[in-house]
DNA sequence: TCTGGGGTCCTAGGACCC
DNA sequence: TCTGGGGTCCTAGGACCC
């Protein structure tokens, strides 16, 4: 792998993304604080970011910060949408695109200066494309890295193009403070701060081997080679996702068991869908949990074969439940999410798809009314039936 | 009205096998 | 009787990102 020593790496990263889309599509909402969320914030528009509100902010406290802010519930299906057609524009760009999230992706335009001209050309043209296709204003870093990207795309935003030349990168780069370096968080720019740390041209001047002795071996050398503009990864399109996970928020009041086995369960309902949609199968799952003082554990098993059957998972989230009980009696749950890990591709899945769908009534278990009275018998009911049978009981979904 | 939902990658100890 | 090293898998936790 060579670096290329022109700048031909674009990170395109939509501003404001789910605030935008709610702006595009209600006029009404244009030039106003937005807020997408409302218990935590989603999204926040640059209007509303004047006022101090960030992602990840309580409800509360964006109120308070900016009360004339617009407050809008999510519309998860429209942002899918409004992904789906800027990726579009991205990949009519080049079939160089790798996504990164749902509204960022690195696109290589390397082999196209003959054809579409130079890449700042290009990022120019993407960007109108994506206000006048797409309807929604987009940043884009051009640099001969994708770290170097990324970063050119943060500090160019809102709405901007920042070209980073290879002869400045490093001019570029050492100002800005260390927490600009992809993969540096608060607790790792706290921990370089212990060491006088404070830009990433400091990090450059560390020693590899005290970045080490600091972060670890892998987190380390990264790093030193990113404040150094040393990155060469390619971008690959066609990344495979590698887990797959559903969570739910509780609140701070105590459940019963009971109630956790019913949210478990919608939980599993859920993933094994998505899980036999894409045709993969999960061998690894993982209880996730948080108590009420918000901190969190994990619980995982692996199982003797991959599977995407509602049946094997939910017996296996079961029990990793069941085990989790007295911790949870103890300390009080705020979230419940389940993970599945060691996905792989399966053909096998197809066996348990005649199922969907076809949920006969009657014989149900009579506990299970309760479920039914909450949460409606349509995808639960499978669920319920499954999760209720034993193996010997439904023999379609047994091993193949 | 403090704290959502979806992911990635790394580390580290112990089990187990050769 | 004493004494290895390497590799892989599993589990749990932690940091980080959008």
């Amino acid at each position: 792998m060579f670096e290329s020593a022109r700048a031909t790496i674009l990170h395109a990263d939509l501003d404001a993304f789910y605030a935008s889309v709610e702006q595009r599509d209600d006029p009404r909402l244009r030039g106003l604080p937005v807020i997408v969320g409302g218990g935590v914030v989603l999204a926040a528009s640059y209007e509303a970011r004047a006022f101090g509100v960030r992602t990840a902010m309580g409800g509360g406290q964006a109120r308070r910060l900016c009360p004339q802010a617009v407050v809008v519930p999510p519309r998860m299906a429209a942002y899918t949408e409004a992904s789906r057609a800027v990726f579009a524009l991205f990949r009519d760009t080049t079939p160089l695109v790798e996504g990164l999230s749902i509204d960022e992706a690195f696109l290589d335009v390397g082999g196209l200066r003959e054809i579409a001209g130079t890449p700042e050309e290009i990022a120019v043209r993407l960007r109108r494309r994506v206000r006048e296709e797409a309807g929604l204003p987009i940043t884009v870093g051009v640099a001969r890295t994708k770290f170097l990207a990324k970063v050119a795309s943060g500090v160019g935003k809102p709405d901007g193009l920042l070209v980073v030349r290879p002869d400045r990168e490093l001019e570029f780069l050492h100002p800005l403070p260390v927490g600009r370096l992809w993969g540096v968080g608060p607790i790792t720019a706290a921990r370089l701060g212990g060491l006088g740390v404070r830009t990433v041209g400091d990090v450059a001047a560390l020693p590899e081997p005290v970045l080490v002795s600091v972060l670890g071996r892998s987190s380390g050398r990264h790093l030193h080679a990113l404040a150094l503009g040393r990155d060469p990864r390619a971008v690959t399109p066609g990344v495979r996702r590698r887990s797959m996970g559903a969570q739910r928020a509780l609140g701070r009041r105590p459940r019963t068991p009971e109630e956790l086995d019913v949210i478990a369960l919608g939980l599993v309902d859920r993933l094994t869908g998505r899980l036999r949609k894409a045709r993969r199968v999960s061998r690894t799952v993982t209880l996730r949990l948080r108590f009420a003082d918000y901190t969190r554990a994990t619980r995982s098993r692996s199982l003797p074969q991959a599977t995407a059957e509602t049946d094997a998972i939910l017996r296996a989230v079961r029990r990793l439940l069941g085990d989790a009980l007295p911790l949870i009696g103890a300390r009080g749950i705020t979230l419940l999410g389940v993970a599945l890990g060691g996905l792989h591709d399966d053909a096998a899945v197809q066996l348990a798809l005649p199922l969907e769908g076809e949920v006969p009534h009657g014989a149900l278990d009579p506990a299970l009314d309760a479920v039914h009275a909450r949460f409606g018998r349509s995808a639960l009911s499978r669920a319920v039936l499954l999760g209720q049978a034993d193996a010997q009981e439904t023999p379609l979904l047994d091993e193949p």
